[in-house]
DNA sequence: CCATGGTGAGTGAGCACTCACCCACGCGTC
DNA sequence: GACGCGTGGGTGAGTGCTCACTCACCATGG
C-alpha cells in the first residue's frame, strides 16, 4: 500500500516491489499492443511472469492497475506544460511551441487506448475524472494559455486570445496522436514516416504563428 | 440482407425492417448513454423491445450491430465538409469555417463512445478500418483543407498551409468534443454552459483566422 | 514464528450466441 | 372458399466460454 509515486535512485527493485513493477509494466505493454480489452488479468500474470493470485496481493482491483499505470507509468505533460510560463522571454516562441507538440502527441498516442477504455464506459470515467480532478484534460491547454498570456505580457506575440490560441494547437496534437493511433500498422503512410512528427511540429506552428505575429525572437 | 443505408420517403417501417431499425436506435442511445462496454446484447434487447434471439435474425453478429450503427445512424461529417469547395467565394470564410465547428463538435462528441471502443481494441479498429477505406478520419481535415485551397485560389485567404490549418482547426473540434464526453455532467463549467459552442465557434475561427488575414468578405 | 509474498485450483457471474420450437400470413392447388 | 405449407420473424431456455476475483495453502527471511 505504499504510495510509491516515482521512483528515481532507489536503488533495484526487490520482493514484492519488483513485481508489483513488472506487473504495472506488462499492463502498459499489454495496454499499448493488445489494446485494454484484451488486457486482461490473466494476460497481465502471464506477461509478468506471476500468478494471477499475486496481482491481488499488490492491486485490490484490475481497475486500480490500470489507474497506477496512468499515474505512474504516463509521461507527466501538464507539469511539463506548466514550467513553460517561466520560460517565457527567453528562446524563441517557436521553439516552446514545438518542443510542447513533441511532447504531447506521443503522450496523447500512448494514453489514447486506455482513454478508450474509458470513453467507452461512463462510470469508469467518472470514477477516473474524480481522481484527477485538479490535473483533468483540459489543463493541458488551460497551462499552454498561461504561457501565452506570459508571452504577450512581454509583448512577444500578438493580442490574440490565448485560450482559443492554445486549444487549436494542443488539439492539433491531439487528433494527430489519434490519426497515429487509428492508422498503426497501416493507412496513410505519412503519418508514421519518420521524422514525421518533427514535420509536423514545424509545419503546424508555423500555421499557429502566423495568426499570433511574433514581435521578437 | 438488404442494403438500406438510408430510408428517406420510404414510409412507415413494418415487420422485419421496423424490429431492425428499433434495433439500431436501442443500440445508439445505449452506446451514449451507459457506454459501449455495457451495451450487452441483453440491453439492446430489452431496450428495443425484442427478444436476444430476435437481434441475430436481423445481424449477423453484436458487432455488426455497431458498425450499422456508425454507418446508418452517424451524422455524415465528411461529406458535409467535402461540400464546402463549391461555396468557396460565397459568404465569408468565416462564416463556413464556424458553421465546420458546429457541425464537427457534435459529430465527434456523438462518435467518441463508439470510437473509444474501437481505440481499447485494435482488432476490431483494424476491421473497422478496413471498412471505410475511403471515408477514414484524416478526410475531414483533407477536406477541409481543398476548401481553403480553393479560397486561396480565389485570393480571398493568405498563403499558408491548407493542410496544417485545417488540421489545427478539426484538431480543436476534435478535443473539444472529447472534453465535452469527458466532462459530461460535471467538471468545468464553461464546457456545458448553454450557447458555448457558438462561443467556442467564434474564439477559435478568429483565433485561427489572425494567421489567415483575410482579404475579403 | 509470523508477516509478507507467492501459488494452483477453483467459483460464480455475465457474456455472445444457438437451438428447438412457434405462429401468422401469402399463395398455388383442389 | 377451404386447405396445406413454406417461410420470415419471433421466442424462452439454454450452452459454453471467459472473465475478475477468491481460497486454502505454502515458503522464507528477519
Amino acid at each position: 500500500m505504499t504510495d510509491e509515486g516515482n521512483r528515481e535512485g532507489a536503488g533495484p527493485l526487490t520482493g514484492g516491489a519488483l513485481t508489483r513493477a513488472r506487473v504495472l509494466d506488462a499492463a502498459a505493454r499489454l495496454i499499448g499492443t493488445v489494446g485494454l480489452v484484451k488486457a486482461t488479468t490473466k494476460q497481465i500474470a502471464r506477461e509478468a511472469g506471476c500468478s494471477e493470485a499475486a496481482l491481488y496481493k499488490h492491486f485490490r482491483d484490475k481497475e486500480e492497475i490500470f489507474v497506477r499505470v496512468l499515474r505512474e507509468r504516463a509521461p507527466r505533460l501538464a507539469e511539463a506544460i506548466a514550467e513553460l510560463p517561466a520560460r517565457a522571454g527567453q528562446g524563441t516562441v517557436r521553439e516552446h511551441l514545438e518542443a510542447v507538440v513533441l511532447v504531447a502527441v506521443p503522450f496523447y498516442r500512448q494514453s489514447f487506448p486506455m482513454a478508450g477504455g474509458l470513453l467507452a464506459s461512463p462510470e469508469l470515467l467518472a470514477a477516473h475524472r474524480r481522481r484527477l480532478d485538479n490535473a483533468g484534460p483540459h489543463h493541458v491547454s488551460s497551462r499552454l494559455a498561461d504561457y501565452l498570456r506570459a508571452e504577450r505580457r512581454l509583448g512577444r506575440i500578438a493580442d490574440v486570445d490565448p485560450d482559443a490560441t492554445a486549444m487549436l494547437l494542443i488539439g492539433a496534437c491531439f487528433h494527430r496522436a489519434f490519426l497515429e493511433v487509428f492508422y498503426a500498422g497501416e493507412g496513410p503512410a505519412d503519418v508514421l514516416r519518420p521524422g514525421a512528427l518533427e514535420d509536423f511540429a514545424r509545419e503546424t506552428v508555423r500555421a499557429l504563428l502566423g495568426g499570433i505575429e511574433e514581435t521578437a525572437g
